[in-house]
DNA sequence: CGCCGAGTTGAACTGAATCAAGAAACGTGG
DNA sequence: CCACGTTTCTTGATTCAGTTCAACTCGGCG
């Protein structure tokens, strides 16, 4: 699904808005591993994968490649860190499969946003649920066991389990991937 | 600073977007240890801070109390589970200290933002500044030491460390009240 | 074939939890 | 304003989930 008519499916798109978005709107097919951002850029666009899947990560203190965030079909990502400030990013953003991506520039979004309503309802839909996601994974964090984590990640994204490798997914989950590992070894 | 006065300070505020607030808004001066939602019920309001503090917490599936936020002077706080979708809560909202609060049900909201898009910006915005938190709250989880949460919570929040118990704190990072003692006692 | 990345398995180690006991601070009523 | 009970905080000893380091297996691909 593009993402004009993803947006459909959310709110009522008045023709000019669709107009305007077909205007700005860059799609474009891309190769596994291909890198959408890098670190220490300014993440200058927001991307909506129609095909395919991506990951943000980052390199902590020790070196290590700590996965941020998942992002399959019918859903955005972007440097969260960078984006909506448009300050350098410690993220990175590549793609683990091929795919076919929409993608808006900052300003592009703030000029939607100003001049039609419906866009700012939109923006603020999205950010509630990537927000309420966001929250539920501070709970998990916070007093599951590893066990539990992936038990549930592996109840909510399924699909991603299979795409995804163990130790991206281990990152995710804040553990090593030798306890993942270990964790699905048993059940 | 009242409602109004603080949303003057994010974006132009039209009057007749002031009159329907001030037509609405209710402020309350409540007790400590007050409770401004309770476990099980669809969270109605959502609070902005005068004066005072506030945290969320719930308790886990061993019975342990868990501090999922706190919220302080010009701020915001509801049930993060319950308001956005007016749906049964697992968290209770508590008063830390003796407070000035107001507050608008999840209607009145609404039908602010249906009739004022510069309400629905001021929407977008508190989300994406309470996302752009809960983020890094998730990195912290993620790979941090409990030294470090500690360490990087009373950098940003050194007047919550001043006003909330240890024990709260504690939950809140993550790690019990005994550890954060510990790292405490040493620097 | 043989290499290479991805995943598994084992053994030793460690940060933080748990359990338990005191010490301080707090507030409420006499 | 003090005495007493309650809550909050500290400290110690023990335990355990998960990490670290290291070796090994497996499947694909040049």
């Amino acid at each position: 699904m593009d993402f004009v008519s993803y947006l459909k499916t959310i709110l009522e798109v008045s023709a000019s808005l669709e107009a305007d978005l077909n205007h700005v709107l860059r799609t474009e097919n891309l190769p596994k591993k291909y890198r959408l951002h890098n670190e220490g850029k300014i993440c200058r666009r927001v991307y909506f994968i129609e095909k395919g899947l991506a990951r943000s990560f980052y390199y902590d203190k020790d070196g290590r490649d700590i996965t941020g965030w998942f992002a399959a079909e019918n859903s955005f990502t972007t440097a969260v860190d960078s984006f909506f400030q448009q300050q350098p990013s410690k993220l990175f953003l590549e793609l683990l499969e091929d795919s076919i991506v929409h993608s808006l520039t900052f300003d592009e979004v703030e000029n939607l946003y100003a001049k039609f309503p419906e866009m700012e309802r939109f923006g603020r839909l999205m950010l509630l649920e990537v927000f309420t996601k966001t929250v539920n994974r501070v709970n998990a964090m916070q007093f599951q066991t590893a066990q539990e984590r992936y038990r549930s990640f592996a109840e909510n994204y399924p699909d991603i389990l299979q795409r995804a490798s163990l130790g991206h997914i281990a990152s995710f989950l804040g553990i090593t991937q030798e306890t993942l590992s270990r964790i699905r070894a048993k059940g």
